[in-house]
DNA sequence: ATGTTCGTACGAAAGTTTTCCTACCTTTAA
DNA sequence: TTAAAGGTAGGAAAACTTTCGTACGAACAT
């Protein structure tokens, strides 16, 4: 059964494309392409193009035809988008608990102790100012 | 091109499978096939055995094949393929900050503030004994 | 002993995601 | 004015994931 006019939650490589035009704003194809085979991996420029004419149709990209190079951007905030990921993989992982999560974190090897050490300040500004 | 002879990352499907013999331990086809139809979603006796062998093939399950009735578990420990999925998560979409991702969660309506002050309570605790 | 139940193996199909070929149009430089 | 460069559109194929039908053997109850 295929889903019809709702902004779905990006692929992976979809993903890649958001995180261009979040760092670069509205960009051309061309411009996107360019940017993952430098920073990624070597596409077609058609297969970019493609992809990003699919996630117009899912409402992930908008599109202004005005001029004849089309001008793509994020429908959505990449804020929002990642908080959506984020939340979805908590759940799926951890069962919805963050504080799990974060035990997960703290058993990384990857995560350093000057980031943690950062967190837990983030943590206190966080009691202080109760928003 | 096929990958081969890797551990590669679960599927979420295969995931789904990975969770129920966390938790419960080697299990058959027909336990795990009754848990995801009670907990999960309908699927096929036959549709489960396909997937499990094919996480077999790629080393993501061991299986026992000493009497008639396989016996499958999860080849690799619940915290190393959770952590492993973790760091990937944070290295695509925060640039492996950690720090970033928990200012995600701390945006995050989902995640409560007695959550969070677990989290921190956590950190306090790690910070007096350096493990 | 025989039919029913329960197991594995395997191939194929369906669904999704990703890639690229081809066609064709517009702009630009010679 | 024509060839080259660069753009869009769309179909098809490839890769990956998921589902299930069919075949067939073993265990079991009658």
């Amino acid at each position: 059964m295929k889903q019809k006019e709702q902004s779905s939650e990006p692929t992976r490589s979809e993903l890649e494309i958001l995180q261009v035009l979040w760092q670069h704003g509205p960009s051309t194809v061309r411009f996107v392409n360019d940017t993952l085979n430098e920073k990624k991996r070597t596409v077609q420029y058609t297969s970019t193009l493609k992809l990003m004419q699919i996630m117009v149709e899912k409402k992930l990209l908008l599109r202004d035809e005005s001029s004849m190079k089309h001008i793509y951007q994020a429908a959505m905030k990449e804020d929002e988008t990642k908080g959506l990921l984020l939340e979805k993989f908590v759940d799926t992982l951890y069962g919805g608990s963050a504080r799990h999560l974060m035990m997960q974190l703290l058993g990384n090897k990857q995560t350093s102790k000057k980031e943690l050490l950062e967190i837990k300040k983030l943590l206190d500004d966080l009691d202080k100012d109760p928003a």
